[in-house]
DNA sequence: TTGAAAGCGATACCAA
DNA sequence: TTGGTATCGCTTTCAA
């Protein structure tokens, strides 16, 4: 078995005492100090974490909690946070939950019973009692990237609605009228705000709300691919779409690609953190771009000052606003809506 | 703060024992059953895994660590380890290590020292002193994917060798005989083995192996695309490639709508672990298709054998072959290679 | 500066 | 079936 604090201080001749001072950082007598050091390196002595834990309730870990870990976005974050984390001595503990807002109630609680300091948490569902809960026995949470109806909390956000409305606004402005928008699960907090984003900057410019250009999708590559690929089959095409994720993006990408769509002739296309592939396809992505190692790191810290015991502005909801990979994919738009042409003069015969 | 099971008992009226007892499985006196269950009830109590693990040394948690969240690959494989793992009860810890070595020993440390009863293990170095020493602790370690040199340890690996070897010989079979590969970093085991397939096959069938067809590069999109882009400027171009690693595949394909290359007439392309997106590509991807899942489960099923304490067939390294998805990105060697052309009988003039 | 000892929250043995 | 209690490896208070 491995050696423990009192097999290394009976090897140095001391207390546990002393070992467990030099394990914390304490100063001892020199001729101590030298003792313990050679112990310990003897023995091959290394702290045990579950005792340190059950003693001081205190495991300098951070449970991370995400929805699924095949989400380039999930991913950075997940990897910002425990960079963040590790220079302030902590680890973390990452768990994905497969969306299932059940599975993630189980998830957290085994990441509780594992007795983490606190938890990050990209929420799955709609709403989350399950969240409230653990917030309610005083772990501190952060939500990161959405934010469930009715639930108190810290929470750490990009500004979905304002970049979606932009980017509408912007096309609008080259004259688009049939804007398409790809959006994400109608459950999902992020998906929510986008769509809402959409509809304020249709509303806005005074363009009706055409039903079928928004489609609904579970956000995966495949059902971007399928959604763009019906989007082409309508009678009335749209002249550019906003895809709202970013799978969905390289699955519009691809079926750009197989239907043989010139962009942006034909069709402006909008992604959503497209950050590596925007650059290697042709026309280069244009796309929304949110932070998300700033969104990351600002969890991070905010999650280690609740755990350090500073409640200051709690809930503290912070908003950072997204920003752009200005790409060619987007262009003025040059098709004349079927609208317009029916409502022509009637000096030339419709075809 | 929260109840534990002193709480309980003297709210039960009965000795911890008892509770514990009951946690555990055991049957009680009727009477005593009703009142601990509504002590626990009452007090929501949950049992302190913390404590439970010092008490047992015992976590029911096996570690995972690999090299990359970023790799399709490596989270199929988190996927299928965490859902055989929750099968037995287990949990997983997930962790990565940036594909740094030292980083794989401070994470491997880190699970270590949460007392994981095993650990799952995609290794990232060539070597790994580290993990032979974690092996000698006798801590169950399985490794899976990639097998450092010099290393005695639980093992499951799929045929990458025998892959690509197999899928060289069947692009020569079609006529092929300048057939480039995009391989992954020089110090990856699979990215070595499949490097050895390759010319293996070649040697197999007399082809000279030209050292400007073969690519190394760190595995990702990005130098993927660079790769093909690049060994599409060679003077003589290759008329197949195989792209070792998904990342790759995805890089390679992004390059050939980019050069428009006309896939598989101009260019016979082979894949790896292409699931997701071979089917949405025109003409659809052939690559080879390592059966993740099934090495995950087989992993994950090992390691709890391992900790159970069944030490049979130690060290045992099993291997997997790889399967086919089956696509039109390859076909008939249609171009005539300068060599041939230059060697020439000399009835007509070269151009 | 250091030692002795209590206790974190569980498990499990020995008696009863 | 149950209670009392030693114990897991560590931190930390109280005395020395």
């Amino acid at each position: 078995m491995a050696a423990t604090m009192k097999d290394v201080a009976r090897r140095a001749g001391v207390s546990i005492y002393t070992i467990s001072k030099y394990i914390n950082g304490g100063t001892l007598k020199e001729k101590n100090r030298i003792a313990v050091e050679n112990a310990i390196r003897e023995l091959g002595y290394r702290p045990n974490t579950i005792a340190q834990s059950l003693r001081t309730s205190y495991s300098r870990t951070i449970g991370v909690l995400v929805p699924t870990f095949h989400s380039a976005y999930n991913l950075a974050a997940i990897t910002a946070i425990e960079e963040t984390l590790e220079k302030f001595g902590y680890g973390a503990l990452i768990s994905d939950c497969g969306g299932d807002p059940a599975a993630e109630e189980g998830k957290l609680d085994f990441l509780l019973r594992k007795t983490v300091d606190g938890i990050i948490l990209i929420p799955a569902g709609r709403t989350a009692p399950h969240i409230a809960k653990a917030v309610r026995r005083n772990v501190p949470v952060v939500l990161l990237d959405r934010l469930p109806e009715g639930l108190e909390c810290d929470a750490v956000l990009s500004d979905n609605r304002d970049a979606v409305k932009a980017a509408v606004q912007s096309l609008i402005a080259l004259g688009h009228k049939n804007i398409a928008l790809i959006a994400g699960p109608e459950d999902a907090f992020t998906a929510r705000e986008r769509l809402y984003g959409y509809m304020e900057a249709l509303r806005g410019a005074g363009v009706p709300l055409v039903k079928d250009f928004v489609r609904h999708t579970n956000g995966t590559m495949e059902e971007g691919f399928r959604a763009m690929m019906d989007l082409w089959l309508l009678p009335e095409r749209p002249s550019a779409v906003v895809a709202a994720e970013n799978e969905l993006t390289t699955g519009v990408f691809l079926a750009v690609t197989k239907r043989r769509i010139f962009v942006p002739d034909e069709l402006s296309v909008v992604g959503f953190d497209t950050q590596a592939v925007s650059e290697l396809v042709r026309p280069t992505l244009h796309s929304v771009v949110q932070p998300v190692e700033k969104l990351a790191q600002t969890a991070a810290k905010l999650v280690l000052r609740r755990v350090g015991g500073d409640l200051n502005g709690y809930p503290r909801v912070s908003i950072t606003p997204s920003e752009w990979k200005i790409g060619e994919s987007v262009g003025r738009c040059l098709v004349v809506p079927a609208a317009t042409r029916m409502s022509g003069t009637g000096r030339f015969p419709r075809v």
